[in-house]
RNA sequence: GGUUCGUUGGUCAAGCGGUCAAGACGUCGCCCUCUCACGGCGAAAACACGGGUUCGAUUCCCGUACGAACUGCCA
């Protein structure tokens, strides 16, 4: 058994879609689980569609992601060029179309765009749907090279015949067999010379010894042409591997209309890598035992492409955030700080422990955007209504509050240590004295600090970090607006 | 429309002929607690339907329904 090769031969158009970073993340764990090797291919045979820096976006997710490729256009591993276009300009898609020419596996066809249009077609969802009607299948030789020395333009077309079925093997989904009259003739050539991503691919997967296909279940349907491509020039097919869709919400095919179906998008969400290929991997596979959270490298151990589920999966969001939740609190302090540091600089300029305010957060978010609504009333106090300060379960309400305000007012004025644990003391004796639940003082003073109806951290703690004046001021104003 | 694939709780999923049908997210409840969160405990919640095969089907087969993908000189 030769060595397990995949590629992930993304195209060139964009952002990285979770779908093809799914694929990627399968592509690169077949091969090493198996200890074979993981190739990068661009497919670039599209100039309508290619963007400018797309390839760099690619780049740059596969190395933040771990997905270190073994071989790609910046690593030569003898099977280059590994960019389409390139290889193009070496002839070897026009080469190998020919070849299937004179076998009779595919013609040339000069139909343009005008005739194509008076094919018989059907309007299906708004698609129009055509099936080419083989018209230049039977051209002479002599017709063709007519045509040819005319310079007409033209496209190479496989040939498929109209009779028996095609079957091909997919590790997951087994056997598929179809008629070979539902397959139409599909484009080998493009009028402007370019393969199409159909018959690259097969030419490509092939020549770069690719030993496991492994793609989208979009591909399902056009694989028994693949096949064909395969049997045609006599080349023994790969393992086909095929990968449950990623849906939205809606069942649907992950679009951008979700607002987060691409990588990019979810690091701008404030999505830790790591949960994020954590997350997609268990989105069509689950290991043998109930564990979710894995590493790269535990991925790698544990993939065993064989659970790889065949029905689709809706891309849970909610999820993804519990999961990146788990990220965060498993991180030690030092990373998370200087990941929550923009966050917390956006709405906090005053001189304040950030470091403090950092940790108070750090178990209670899922995203770092989430820190935002969690501190902003460090900076300033928010408006609040009075009727924050009854609580049922406190036994509070807006007249214990404003007694226990009054009361505690000189006695923080009078205490010089401000950290949580002298305030915290001074509190639980007023309280002890008083006779009353911890909450019953707790509450009034939280509330008077925060302005808010929850807060990351307790009366005390938010007072240590606001510091003896400002909390003094936010109790006193408090205190004035209970009396009104 | 045609073709192909799929169908276990709201979601991700385990299960691969005999289980009181795991687990996780979410939801709800309780506990912990200077609020919230974290953490702990617990609850509700599923085999799409109909036929077979079998002593026995969530599991195997066939239909039906529903869903999705494909049906481009896009990949």
């Amino acid at each position: 058994m030769s060595k397990v090769r995949t590629r992930f031969a993304p195209s060139p158009t964009g952002r990285m879609h979770v779908g093809n970073l799914r694929s990627a993340l399968y592509e690169f764990l077949i091969a090493k689980h198996a200890g074979g090797e993981f190739m990068l291919r661009i497919e670039d045979t599209d100039q309508e569609r290619y963007v400018e820096g797309a390839v760099e976006i690619i780049y740059r997710t596969m190395e933040k992601t771990g997905l270190i490729h073994d071989e790609g256009p910046d690593k030569d591993g003898g099977f280059g060029p590994y960019v389409q276009s390139e290889r193009m300009a070496t002839g070897i898609y026009m080469k190998y179309a020919q070849e299937l020419v004179e076998k009779g596996e595919a013609y040339y066809c000069f139909c343009d765009k005008e005739r194509l249009a008076t094919l018989k077609s059907e309007v299906v969802e708004g698609k129009e749907i055509t099936v080419y009607d083989k018209h230049c299948a039977s051209l002479s030789k002599e017709e063709v090279e007519a045509n040819l020395a005319a310079g007409k333009p033209f496209v190479i077309r496989q040939n498929i015949p109209n009779e028996g079925t095609t079957t091909f093997h997919d590790e997951l989904y087994g056997d598929i067999t179809v008629e070979n009259a539902e397959l139409d003739d599909m484009i080998l050539i493009k009028s402007d010379g370019y393969p199409t991503y159909n018959f690259a691919n097969v030419v490509d997967d092939h020549t770069m010894n690719i030993t496991h296909v492994v793609r989208g279940n979009e591909y399902l349907s056009s694989s028994p042409k693949y096949q064909r491509l395969y049997d045609a020039f006599g080349w023994e097919s790969p393992t086909y591997i095929h990968l449950p869709l990623i849906t939205d919400e809606n069942h649907k095919k992950l679009s951008k209309r979700s607002g987060h179906s691409s990588f990019e998008d979810l690091i701008e969400q404030g999505f830790l890598t790591e949960a994020i290929v954590n997350y997609i991997a268990l989105l069509g596979w689950s290991p043998e035992d109930n564990r979710e959270i894995f590493t790269l490298d535990e991925l790698i151990r544990d993939f065993d492409y064989t659970r790889i589920s065949k029905s689709p999966a809706v891309f849970d969001y909610v999820k993804l955030k519990w999961m990146n939740g788990e990220y965060i609190k498993a991180m030690d302090f030092d990373a998370f700080y200087e990941m929550a540091e923009p966050y917390i600089k956006e709405v906090i300029s005053k001189d304040l422990d950030l470091k403090k305010i950092a940790a108070m957060v750090k178990t209670r978010i899922e995203v770092f955007p989430d820190i935002k609504e969690h501190i902003d009333f460090f900076e300033s106090l928010p408006e609040y209504d009075t009727a924050m300060y009854t609580h049922k379960k406190m036994k509070t309400n807006e007249e214990t509050s404003l007694e226990v305000l009054t009361e505690i007012l000189p006695v923080l004025e009078a205490q010089e240590d401000y950290s949580n644990d002298a305030l915290y003391a001074t509190l639980c004796k007023y309280v002890e004295e008083k006779g009353v639940k911890n909450g019953y003082v707790m509450w009034p003073i939280r509330t008077a600090v925060s302005g808010k109806q929850m807060t990351p951290g307790g009366a005390t703690e938010l007072m240590e970090l606001l510091g003896k004046e400002e909390s003094i001021a936010r109790i006193k104003k408090g205190i004035e607006m209970l009396s009104k």
